[in-house]
RNA sequence: GCGCCCGUAGCUCAGCUGGAUAGAGUGUCCGCCUCCGAAGCGGAAGGUCACAGGUUCAAAUCCUGUCGGGCGUACCA
């Protein structure tokens, strides 16, 4: 399709003398009126004409050599027409020739994208506030994969600060209470949620937290430190078993603790740069060039140790002499905006020249009908429980809907916690979600499992058609379809801007609109059992579709079922 | 208090870097399984784009202010 853009792209350069980049083809308003719009505003401001006529008479110019093209004046917008047959065998030939990478793209090569996803803590439960960064930065991931760049996805767990001190010591005072084995992550929470409360009055369990957190500081490998290994296996075990139904790998899992050797020499680092001083007896990065009210970075407490702001410092730098990246993304909730705001100030302030490059993906925040979700409150919705019900929900349409399924449980699986994955990608990433299980179990509509449904009938027509039904096609038939044509062709540029932009939801959003066409396309041109020829152009429609559909889909980790 | 983000149909949301008559889904009402999957398709009703100014040939989109909501605001992460 592309090739269209260009050729009608260079006529208008070359009969306006306007320069490449800068204007852009746009969509028409409705499909009738042509394949591509140029708006003639900015031609009648550089020459003082009236935006009608100048299209017309462009429109007479582009016309004398265009072949295969028509440019119509429509009042001041020049549309353009591609002949039918054509775009037809343009598109249909791109799609089908390039197969499973179609949308792949070489802009990415020897570049880098370092992206920082998911980074549950340990010893707590995996909320659906964490399926927003997982599958979230999953998708940003896949996406960048697929433009050709190279990709690091790196799970940053919480595993260390003060709070694992009192986790040791709940588990040391209290540990037999509770099955640790058996139901790690609930009993953890539920000694730590004791140990906070029962620690309000007791001094001796404040120091017993604050001993045990220095034990584990200090690097010593006893006691405290085999306990603290432990939970962090449990824990570690139990979010694999949701990665895995969430189709998220990882190329590098390092806790925070990792950068225990590497704190020193960060706060070194920081300080030969000459940016830190003394106030109130903490070390900090004073930010008030930025704005008077960003408040400065802490990077030593008044009792010499270090904060999350030194741990990620240390990650930053780390992470950049490893990969050298031309991208660095967190993929972190939008309440830690500050946060992240303050990491760059001081790396702007130590003049690092790829500070530009590490960018704070913000998402929006998950809150219940009732208000923020809040662990020690009991007010959340673990993610397991969603993705359980979700499957069962699957399980139960099928039954109904089609008993005989082979396999029933895998596709009740693919589509339950697809419908999960795909409404938590559905909107603008910063807008705040409010999670309503009626919508999150819904399968009609703008829902992943409709998606998945347009893919398992297109599917089913290609298993149903005769071998070599595809060839000899008469792409005259086509006529009509030409909107669903651009829509597919425009696949490639859909991957482009929501990779650039971070944003999954460019895709859902796209994959839904082409859902709704190929629906309206499938009741309107019955395709087996034509004419041969126009069959077959049908035919490679319906695969064009379910190609464009299962990469899609495959992007957003959302399983794409031939049948359901 | 201050800073950042947000406000589009009853509800949930699209609307790309300002451009043609503001679009979907859901809910409500009506129609369609003797034809490739009804998790579907077609149709109806539903909007002073929070409000008030400003910039522009052109504003839901950019700027300022007001109101309403969310998040954050130095030794948690």
């Amino acid at each position: 399709m592309q090739q269209f853009i260009d050729s009608i792209e260079a006529a208008i350069q070359e009969a306006t003398g306007l320069e490449a980049g800068s204007f852009k083809l746009e969509k028409p308003r409705n499909a009738a009126m042509g394949d591509f719009a140029f708006p003639c505003f900015l031609l009648a401001k550089r020459d003082k004409g009236n935006p009608a006529k100048i299209a017309g008479e462009l429109a007479a110019k582009l016309n004398e050599n265009f072949d295969g093209i028509e440019a119509i004046a429509t009042g001041p917008y020049l549309n353009f027409k591609v002949r039918r047959t054509d775009l037809a065998k343009a598109i249909l030939g791109d799609i089908l020739g390039q197969g499973a990478s179609f949308g792949n793209s070489k802009q990415g090569e020897g570049k880098t994208v370092v992206i920082d996803l998911s980074s549950p803590n340990i010893a707590k439960p995996m909320s659906v506030g964490h399926l927003r960064s997982t599958v979230i930065g999953a998708a940003i991931q896949r996406l960048h994969d697929k433009l050709g760049y190279k990709t690091v996805g790196i799970n940053h767990i919480g595993d260390w600060g003060s709070q694992f001190g009192k986790l040791v010591a709940a588990v040391d005072r209290w540990g037999d209470t509770v099955d640790l084995e058996k139901d790690p992550i609930p009993s953890l929470l539920k000694l730590y949620v004791r140990y906070h409360e029962e620690e309000e009055g007791d001094p001796e369990l404040q120091e017993a937290a604050r001993e045990a957190f220095r034990e584990l500081e200090s690097g010593k490998d006893g006691h405290v430190r085999g306990i603290w290994r432990n939970l962090t296996e449990l824990s570690m075990k139990e979010f694999d078993r949701t990665y895995a139904r969430l189709n998220v790998t990882f190329d590098e899992v390092r806790g925070e603790s990792y950068y225990e050797d590497h704190l020193d020499a960060t706060v070194d680092r920081i300080v030969a740069a000459g940016v830190t001083e003394e106030s109130q007896g903490a070390l900090i990065v004073n930010l008030e060039q930025f704005g008077e009210h960003v408040p400065p970075c802490l990077l030593r407490k008044t009792d010499g140790t270090t904060l999350y702001a030194t741990r990620d410092m240390a990650a930053v730098f780390h992470r950049h002499e490893l990969y050298n990246f031309d991208r660095c993304l967190y993929v972190v909730g939008g309440d830690q905006r500050l946060h992240f705001q303050q990491l760059k100030h001081v790396l702007d302030r130590m003049d690092i020249d790829w500070e530009s490059r590490v960018e704070h993906i913000d998402f929006g925040m998950l809150r219940l009908p009732e208000g923020k979700m809040s662990t020690r409150q009991g007010k959340v919705v673990f993610l397991e429980d969603v993705l359980d019900r979700a499957v069962e929900e699957a399980r139960k349409i099928i039954d109904e809907k089609n008993p005989d399924l082979e396999s029933a449980g895998e596709i009740a699986e693919m589509v339950g916690v697809g419908a999960v994955v795909f409404n938590d990608l559905k909107r603008e990433r910063t807008k705040d979600i409010e999670f309503v299980w009626s919508e999150v179990l819904s399968f009609e509509g703008d829902t992943g499992p409709y998606v998945q449904y347009t893919h398992a009938r297109l599917a089913s027509i290609l298993r149903k058609a005769e071998p070599g039904a595809m060839e000899n096609a008469d792409y005259a038939c086509l006529e009509e379809s030409s909107a669903l044509l651009l829509t597919m062709g425009n696949f490639p540029a859909v991957l482009q801007r929501a990779a650039t932009k971070a944003e999954p939801s460019e895709v859902t959003q796209y994959l839904l609109a082409l859902a709704r066409e190929v629906n309206s396309w499938i009741a309107a041109n019955r395709v087996l059992g034509q004419e041969a020829p126009t069959t077959a152009a049908r035919l490679q429609v319906v695969a064009a579709a379910r190609q464009t559909i299962n990469i899609g889909l495959g992007v957003l980790g959302v399983g794409a079922p031939d049948s359901m």
